[in-house]
DNA sequence: CGCGTTGTCAACCGTGCGGTTAAATAAAGA
DNA sequence: TCTTTATTTAACCGCACGGTTGACAACGCG
């Protein structure tokens, strides 16, 4: 069983409907049913599915009557994307200038009053 | 199997080992044996984690001698990047703003036809 | 209450993953 | 050539994953 979130995160969006679901869900909440409706797989499977997301922590759900309205829980991706800046310099041209820049200023003068 | 790339990324980027990996091949390229040294597995499955990473387009490997180096692929996080980019007003904070009128409209026209 | 709707639980199945050990391959060096 | 070093391949193992079907629970409504 995983107990790293961050590992559980990146196994949850490595399957492709889970992340159609997160697409969905960008557009606001919604049901198993509704969630269920664009693919070819039974109800119970969407629901594991959406049970993987919420242990990811990307996801959290509701309950309205019979419903149990699923929704993006809004920070979840935060964590990704802070690994992933630490990259970020081996992918994207403009951080590096950024990147130079900053170490530049960092060499001659530490606390310096940037305004 | 997976024949999707962006999933083979996620995957990859799931296992702590795999990632551990990545953080050192970000200081420079390495050998198989340089790479299991901190870990406590076998160098059969260092082997195996550099061809998940391999194919899922993360690192390339080369050769010298005996030695099969393995080095961080530049590009390849920016397709994941470019996932997370359509969600990234979800946990900005300079898109609060947006956050907030998005969930305002939300409410008003949830669960309207259909089921 | 009984009924239909919505969703989950339980059990099962096939496949792939992360790990192992043992053997094979590749190249440098004596 | 024979040996040493570096790495991969092959075969196997246990387990988690994504899927199924069938039974069950929760709730609104007549």
């Amino acid at each position: 069983m995983q107990t790293d979130l961050l590992s559980a995160q990146f196994a949850a969006l490595a399957d492709p409907t889970r992340r159609a679901i997160l697409a969905r869900l960008s557009e606001g909440e919604a049901s198993v049913n509704e969630l269920a409706e664009p693919f070819d797989i039974s109800l119970p499977a969407v629901s594991k599915h959406l049970k993987v997301l919420e242990k990811a922590g990307l996801i959290s759900r509701g309950r309205e009557a019979q419903w149990r309205p699923a929704r993006l829980e809004p920070m979840a991706l935060k964590g990704i994307a802070e690994w992933m800046e630490h990259y970020r310099r081996f992918w994207d041209a403009s951080f590096d200038r950024l990147d130079a820049y900053l170490k530049k200023i960092q060499q001659g003068d530490d606390r310096g009053p940037r305004n």
